[in-house]
DNA sequence: TGCCAGGCCCTCTTTAGGGCCTT
């Protein structure tokens, strides 16, 4: 597949509208199947970390206190993801947060975001879950670190896209995987991705 | 002052509601 960067955020809270901002981003490249770069850096948007959020990422307000600012940290980022696609699990967040600290540099995003959730959704609807953490065990991937951590977290998003791209491949015969194609399956409903697989030349089972 | 998401999916649906997933 083309290069993507997928990428994940650790923030104070579920919604940039409600006020919740980064506090740690990683992005990491992947191509040819393999990961072939990364960034990572926790930033300081001045924001304060509850102890819910302290406890469920191990991110701590003496961290973010001496971490770089986060307009520093966006800037590099950006520069590093360029014009790559992206991809993050449950991407919905991740775009989110993405647009609403780039806006802050002046800045905006000009790729589209492909999801591993609902990809998951469609290719493993048999998991016990979507979250991250179940489907890479489901899948058999190894745990790169500590969950809720942004580095760790991206590089298992990657994993999982790989495995997902295989699946694609050795089950309908699709190939090669470009990131529309990610888009398109993953926006398809459970019946109208058979059309899509088809569509794309792949082998359609029925069940 | 008090409160605070949003997009997707499924179904006991479509004149809607509730669960999932992210922090």
């Amino acid at each position: 597949m083309d290069t993507v960067a997928v990428i994940d955020f650790e923030t104070t809270g579920i919604s940039p509208d409600a006020g919740a901002r980064a506090t740690e981003i990683a992005a990491v490249l992947v191509r040819d199947g393999r990961v072939v770069g990364r960034y990572q850096s926790l930033m300081n948007a001045g924001a304060w970390v509850s102890p819910f959020i302290e406890q469920l990422t191990g991110i701590t307000n003496e961290m973010v206190r001496a971490a770089p600012p986060a307009a520093k940290v966006m800037r590099e980022v950006a520069d590093f993801v360029g014009a790559h696609p992206m991809v993050a699990h449950n991407a919905s967040f991740d775009c989110r947060f993405w647009d609403a600290e780039l806006g802050r540099i002046r800045r905006e995003r000009v790729q589209a975001f492909a999801c591993t959730m609902l990809l998951a959704r469609r290719i493993y609807p048999e998991a016990p879950n979507h979250k991250l953490g179940t489907l890479v065990e489901f899948a058999g991937l190894p745990v790169a670190g500590r969950h809720h951590r942004a580095l760790a977290d991206a590089e298992m998003a990657a994993s999982l896209l790989l495995k997902l791209e295989e699946q694609l491949e050795r089950r309908f015969g699709l190939g090669p995987i470009t990131h529309a194609l990610l888009r398109e399956i993953q926006s398809s409903s459970r019946h109208a991705m058979h059309e899509c697989i088809a569509r794309h030349g792949g082998r359609v089972r029925r069940v």
